[in-house]
DNA sequence: CGGTTTATCGTCAGCATGACGAAATAAGGA
DNA sequence: TCCTTATTTCGTCATGCTGACGATAAACCG
């Protein structure tokens, strides 16, 4: 009953965010043992003054160099199997971050490089540790989140058009959604986006009205994805 | 940063049921300091080769007795705010339960006494430690998944009536529902209930059908709750 | 200018929803 | 026994949301 253990926090993030049309993630490749060359999450030991949340952050800025600000940034869930670090007892809490193409500098300070790779590019066994479950906990919470939230927009820049929300909402769900039917939905819903006012034109076809995202938190009515096979 | 600090890991749990028509958590009342004589979610500190998962079985076993199996228990959050804990720095990793209200031999070991307490007679500060905050977050969550998930079995024994289960969403929502309705959409959607094929009678009334939970994970169409206000 | 591409608006049938009527089936009391 | 009450269960109906898809608008390219 009396017996207490000290064990080590580290943070972990799952930083996801759309380029080249594609969902990616942030992965690092490990610099030093364990695991050294494979990649591997972003992360890192929480101070001893330090909010989870604030360490997160503090991860984020060092590894990006992005102000979390601009994105999404929730805890995702914590992973704490006895041997999931050969170093000994780290209990790793996994934050999810969603955030817009922008020009990042990555170099990663401590780690050999940072890359965006696609998700659906990653082979189970690839990642280091257990960050294979987390990348599909985190991937599976995004998809989730973008059906009753509209955090969607967290992937975009501050202004933009229905047609990039559209794309943030087929790459991750990795489906095709008819844009009459999107455009409908999302211009209804209460507090989604709001018009700009203004329109830009792109490469081809008729110019499109640009939005910013609108007050609402949750999504109502939601946005459900497609469910093909049901249950067995 | 080659900073490691050691901190302590405990789990807390968030147990609901339904007890006497209404939504109740299992609080122990501490019988030492810190918060002595308060009370505080039940807990305790992870063991050495203990995943967190099994640290949070454990407590729940020691804490009621009861089987986890019975019920439903998922994880829920991590707090780790440095002045959480006037011992020092605890990462608490919060569980969730949602139980059937069972004869529990509610005999805290090492708490002072423990019992099921309305969450709604619950004064914002009366708890100890940041538990007011876990238990928000643990209801908002129960509400959230019911909308969603088949999970409101959880609170009902293996064979249950519709009108048993209304009453579920009818305590945790904090509203009223029609049961005409409320029986259609259940016994409609795919897998969440399977029919015994006996009934039973309750003090008055029509006899009604059992049932009991079906293979479904996942609601659908969902049941969502009602919302009253939106967007300020 | 016609052809292509994309954005945006409409139409329509089907399904789910909320509100509510009504029948079925029990217990309890006059 | 018969009536009242309570509760379950089935139906009805108007409304709103959804998916499928036609049609128009507004840019570009040659």
């Amino acid at each position: 009953m009396g017996i207490i253990v000290n064990m080590t926090i580290a943070v972990d993030l799952v930083l996801l965010t759309i380029r080249q049309s594609r969902l990616q993630v942030l992965l690092i490749r490990r610099g030093i043992p364990p695991y050294e060359g494979q990649w591997a999450l972003p992360g890192g030991f929480v101070l001893p003054d330090e909010d989870l949340e604030e360490a997160a952050r503090r991860e984020l800025r060092e590894e990006t160099g992005l102000d979390p600000a601009a994105g999404h940034l929730e805890q995702l869930a914590t992973y704490g199997a006895p041997g999931r670090d050969p170093r000994g007892r780290v209990v790793a809490v996994a934050y999810l971050a969603l955030l817009p193409d922008l020009p990042i500098p990555v170099a990663g300070s401590d780690a050999a490089g940072a890359a965006w790779r696609p998700c659906d590019e990653l082979t189970r066994g690839e990642l280091a540790f257990d960050h294979d479950q987390i990348l599909a906990d985190g991937l599976e919470r995004a998809r989730a989140k973008l059906e009753y939230t509209p955090l969607a927009t967290a992937f975009c820049p501050p202004e933009f058009t229905i047609a990039d929300l559209r794309e943030v909402y087929e790459r991750v769900w990795r489906t095709t959604i008819d844009p009459r039917n999107f455009h409908r939905k999302v211009t209804g819903a209460d507090g989604f986006v709001e018009p700009v006012g203004r329109s830009v034109a792109r490469d081809r076809g008729r110019p499109a009205q640009l939005f910013r995202r609108g007050p609402a938190r949750l999504l109502h009515p939601p946005l459900l994805r497609p469910r093909d096979g049901d249950q067995p």
